[in-house]
DNA sequence: ACGAAGTTGCACACGGCTGTGCAAGTTATG
DNA sequence: CATAACTTGCACAGCCGTGTGCAACTTCGT
């Protein structure tokens, strides 16, 4: 008769439940709920009230990874492609945890397609930086733009995950740097368009 | 009484399930007991023949992909560190189906150790060529050693990664030039030290 | 062709994870 | 404070993969 607004941790626990999945599959992509559950301070049967299964909590997460990569992407300007691939690199790294944590999903089994689409900001991007530059001679040319977008994508997730073990100060140059360089800049031309993107911060 | 010599389509079977094992394992490194042996052409029940179990038979996988990894990277020569490189890319390419099996167990729960192992003798070469490299600034120089042989390791496994989806015809030259870029050589220099090595087979 | 080595199919036990029902507890909110 | 909202703990069913025993069958070696 007097139907009550929702209580309002419930929404927090919810957000604590993506956290903790979020970093929970980042660590192992097979994490058990009762992982998910505990390392959000809740108990595995809690789950079945915020999402109707495993499935579900693991989709919304990718979803919310999602969102939060376009938005970390954010709109395409007409600046230098390659300054343009540097400060994606330093926006992905501001965004680590999602970022690695819906990669992670991406070779696991099942679930290709979905992950696929989460990337696809990234992927895009990237293709779109590179068929620029190429087209000016400024990477290498020797290979498809679509397997060199291939390459740097992934090497963008290598800093992401390399940089987190190592905790190194300086990750977030790296993250520019790394996947220039991949592309075939050479260091100092990859360290300039890297510095180019920090002074205008 | 009359101990008889094993059979020995029984070895090949054994060698089939090596073989199976590392395609399904390549694929999805949770694949099942069934998966393999179907792939393998025997049932389920007959892999208990060869091993006590799935640990062991992955074990056997991994440890077999280990000595052709070893055989694969060689020994050390006293040759140019970069184009040692651009060398050791060309033989872990010649080797993909091993070092791709281990390497995706890498990062898999569990059995990380073992795997580590088996993938050491990459990780030192790699990073022996990056250190001598690195003392004659012929690499990048802004990141430590470390994290540069890191990200050059991850580099070569990407190229395995794309290049055996995307099956370009130049990926072995790939192979060659693209962890060299990652270390921060550029692209032109890259080539020249990758077509060393091919005018040298 | 004989016999051992190897394989198969089935049945069954075991463990781990998911998903559900329900009663009892705790906590936010009006 | 009263009550709905939320959480908890437990019990139970179901699924799936592993590991084992056993009888029947096929295939290699001599």
């Amino acid at each position: 008769m007097t139907p009550r607004t929702p209580r309002a941790d419930s929404a927090r626990n919810r957000e604590a439940l993506l956290d903790a999945g979020g970093r929970a599959l980042r660590r192992d992509v097979d994490a058990t709920l009762e992982d998910i559950a505990t390392e959000a301070g809740l108990s595995r049967r809690a789950v079945y009230g915020h999402f109707p299964g495993r499935d579900a909590l693991v989709d919304a997460i990718v979803e919310r990874g999602a969102t939060r990569i376009a938005a970390a992407v954010g709109p395409r300007t007409d600046e230098d492609p390659l300054v343009a691939l540097a400060r994606l690199g330093g926006a992905l790294w501001d965004a680590v945890a999602d970022v690695h944590a819906v990669a992670r999903m991406a070779l696991s089994s099942g679930r290709g397609a979905t992950v696929a689409g989460a990337m696809a900001p990234i992927r895009e991007r990237v293709r779109a930086c590179l068929v620029d530059a190429a087209s000016a001679h400024r990477v290498r040319t020797d290979v498809s733009p679509e397997v060199l977008a291939l390459l740097v994508e992934r090497a963008a997730l290598d800093v992401l995950e390399v940089a987190a073990q190592a905790e190194a100060d300086d990750a977030r140059m790296l993250a520019m740097t790394h996947p220039l360089c991949a592309a075939g800049v050479g260091a100092a031309d990859a360290a300039r368009l890297a510095r180019q993107v920090e002074d205008a911060r």
